[in-house]
DNA sequence: TATTGTTATACTCTATAACTATA
DNA sequence: TATAGTTATAGAGTATAACAATA
């Protein structure tokens, strides 16, 4: 029941509050339009995401797997099983080492990806088109610099 | 730098990919943080993201709830009914108009609003006190920038 | 004992599409 | 007919925690 207003203006969104709205906002705007794409290769955000992370790698283990694309170990074992059905990853056993895996493209996964890859590239890069290399490299400095806040 | 705009295959092919990336992963870690500090309240992200909508306002149809969060209208059926199985929204029908709800907070919710949501604010901020007005201000426009592609 | 990954449970979100009621 | 919202269905991701196997 105690509730504490905020002390300096109340109705006053502060620059700290409109650019976190801004890039939650932003994030849903670009997912929106990257998963329905996404969606027509007949793959989840999580699923894709798992392939073009493992894409140009030789495989890694769950554990790195998870740490880089954010996803808890429970899930990502779903994860991994449905894309192992389709047959685009698998498991690898590595020697000396029977307590881990290396998660692989198979050839199948990785021809899906050199091919899908850049087509989704592109698709995203209609609607950056009119952006100059200088303005993509300031958005990209900018991003950075949110991303080691994190 | 070039001052070519993009076009893809080419060689600033790599700085627009490393630019999408960057979105991704910013955002993908942003997320983390803040849904960790969500879901600790008993709501999950879009929960969450309805009350604080729907906070500051006299109510949103089902419709513009659905726009501005940009979640279907079906799955935001199942959303406003378990907030309101927590009676945190309401559906309410308006005078003249039978077909549309408006959905508002109740006192319940304007006060978990009102409470939760500056500290949500804060826990956030925490990663950011470094940053200057100025550095907070470049990186609002870099995203303004970004979602008006959106 | 610590680490790696799986399994179990329960719930929520999601896409998609058919459906109801109102305008 | 068109619009607003619900319902139905099936699948997937999620948190959480217990579990097994290996190191």
């Amino acid at each position: 029941m105690h509730s504490q207003p905020l002390r300096s203006g109340e109705s006053d969104r502060t620059l700290f509050q409109t650019m976190l709205h801004e890039l939650a906002r932003t994030y849903q705007a670009f997912a929106n339009y990257s998963d329905s794409y996404v969606r027509q290769l007949g793959l989840t955000p999580p699923q894709f995401d798992v392939i073009i992370t493992l894409g140009n790698t030789s495989g890694l283990s769950m554990n790195r797997l998870g740490e880089q694309t954010l996803v808890t170990k429970g899930t990502l074992t779903g994860i991994i099983d449905r894309l192992e059905q389709k047959s685009l990853v698998r498991r690898m056993v590595p020697q000396g080492n029977r307590r881990s895996f290396t998660v692989v493209l198979t050839p199948h996964g990785e021809e899906l990806f050199r091919e899908v890859y850049p087509a989704y590239v592109a698709h995203l890069g209609e609607r950056f088109q009119n952006l100059s290399p200088t303005e993509l490299e300031t958005i990209r400095l900018a991003l950075t610099k949110l991303r080691e806040l994190f």
